[in-house]
DNA sequence: TATGAATGAGATTTCATTCAT
DNA sequence: CATGAATGAAATCTCATTCAT
């Protein structure tokens, strides 16, 4: 392995642990690069700058994230589907899908999502859950639809959009091992379908 | 009006602007004070420092959060009670006296619970949660106590103490109006507590 | 006794407690005000400025200690006398006169010699010490006009004064009691007397 | 000589030159920063902080001067001595060996025992005395248990470990040859040795 | 491939001082 | 007699960034 393959890698470790303990905003290059024996000018050599160091980190965990994430609404958008179970079942097996994907660099996860405040990726939450109510603006109105004298509660279907994928957000926080996390989101995830099935829609 | 009460209220007016529009770590003394025609040692006269300057703002709203908060979960203490039936009316209750609180000083609220980071007051919005979960344990265990063969699911009871401070936190961002969100979170009060009654317990 | 005495009085008092502990430079009129119970304006209205309040409490103890050295230092030129038992004597009488002037107001005399640094009064003590030193070499002068193949060691001479004023300071930072004081003082006098008769001459 | 070396030592000289002049509180970075032709920014590159700089300047004194003088200090302590002719050759072997030292870099000595105030090393000069003091307790004593019905003066003790290390102070600020110093000394280290011998104890 | 030097702009904070009231 | 407001200058320190080598 060559040494600039080392210290580039020595660089992400260390901006990893930085990141996760203060934040994008306040962490430091010199303290990354002093940890991984090397000086502020090699992290400019590497990425260009702080964005880009920890682009180096977040941006392939985030292009695996979009593509589920947007695979999964659009297959939705092209099925002729009953409602109840499809939801039912897309969700365990969305779960099913996006847990192994946020599992597997789950520190680059946490930092994408919960310590990228100050960087060009802090609205990288917002927009995942911009896509998710897009999706799910599209099903309300096919449910409501199919529900004579109803309609879409949209401060309901905001939130729960939230909800959604704070889930996610919450469940990758509190459970680190990854089998542990998909046992953890199943109730969690009934529980929700449940909700939405019935307060999603209002009185006319 | 004299001269010194419009200055430390325009100083307390800029603050707000700023903290809410960077956070309280990327807040500027020097910003604050020059748009409000002063210096930063005004800010120091009138207030000690950075986090006396944010203490002013949200300090009096934090009051009276706790206090709304504390009391409402030591009354349910003390009192003898059929879980489900309780819970229900509960909830209502207590949007209906969190919502008002949380409303006369909106933006203040926001500060405290969302733009806090760097400040003392950093970790309040956690120690609320703490404060519910701890309220939720009694609660949940007391429930499951009169089920055969259930115990409490942990993780989901921290999920749900999070979902239920969240609603709230989601409530003030997304709905500036104070009845409108008294209707906004009912359904969503509804929903949790249904949530609750069926998957806070599990197979023991 | 009026208000105001009351009042210049508490500060004097507060000022000489924050002098003490930290020195002039360090000292802070915001601090020495509220531990008084008033405001900085009210430093500037009694005293002018932050020398002023120094002035204040060591103008006095500073003119009194000021006028038993000079007169002790004068009132020896124009004796005529025999150097050795003189020199002895007086030590022990300057010694007797000017603790009791020391020990009238031992913190002032602590600020004055110990604590002035930054302030119009730092160079009291090098004055102190060069008023002594223009009588002492006199006194070495004629105590060498006397020897026969011998002169004054200026270095020595420089020392010694040093010694003798600093033994005094010394005896202020670290024996509280005059008593005490005056017991304390008297084999280092002695001690100082017969180093310098012997010392004080070296040969031609 | 390659620039960066030029910058770390003007740095290094002007603050030397601020530090004496104004002593270490007082002292500016800026201004010295700007006498070097350069930004404060260089400073913390170089020294990490303001007590860094200082450190730079009188860290490789005060080693010499802690290991002479702690050398000194404890080899006494091993020997078998007859007290009193002891001490004798002691001071001036102690004076010859310490002098070179302080004189290696006199300026750098004078910012540490004089200038150092509101530095880390500011309780340098009276830990040395704290040193010497428990040096000269030991041989006091030996030397009272040789001599019946007397006992240590321990005021004496005290202002004669004060007295004998600011010999050398006194000695740096006033003599700057190097020579000449080894010359000055002598006499008052024979005084002081005398004066020892015949007043550090007095009667039981 | 990386360093080491250095900048420049910014941060919070402290303080003696002034002055209208 | 004293306040309370406010200034203005200075302080130390932090940091991302640049660039010659």
């Amino acid at each position: 392995m060559s040494y600039e393959k080392e210290s580039r890698e020595r660089l992400i470790e260390c901006a990893k642990a930085e990141f996760l303990e203060k934040g994008f905003a306040k962490a430091s290059l010199r303290r990354i690069s002093a940890a991984a024996g090397l000086t502020t000018g090699a992290v400019y050599f590497f990425f260009g700058d702080k964005n880009g160091l920890f682009g180096a980190i977040v941006d392939e965990p985030l292009r695996q994230i979009t593509e589920i994430i947007s695979q999964h609404y659009m297959s939705e958008n092209d099925e002729d589907f009953s409602v109840y179970e499809h939801t039912q079942g897309d969700h365990d097996g969305f779960a099913e899908l996006l847990i192994p994907v946020m599992y597997r660099d789950h520190d680059a996860v946490m930092l994408l999502l919960e310590k990228s405040a100050g960087s060009r990726y802090e609205g990288t939450l917002d927009s995942i859950i911009d896509m998710t109510e897009r999706f799910y603006v599209r099903l309300a109105e096919k449910y409501a639809a199919a529900v004579p004298n109803k309609k879409v509660n949209s401060y309901m279907l905001h939130w729960f959009c939230h909800m959604q994928i704070n889930a996610f957000v919450h469940l990758l926080t509190h459970v680190r091992d990854e089998q542990q996390a998909l046992r953890s989101i199943k109730p969690v995830m009934d529980m929700l379908v449940e909700g939405w099935m019935k307060y999603i829609l209002e009185d006319e």
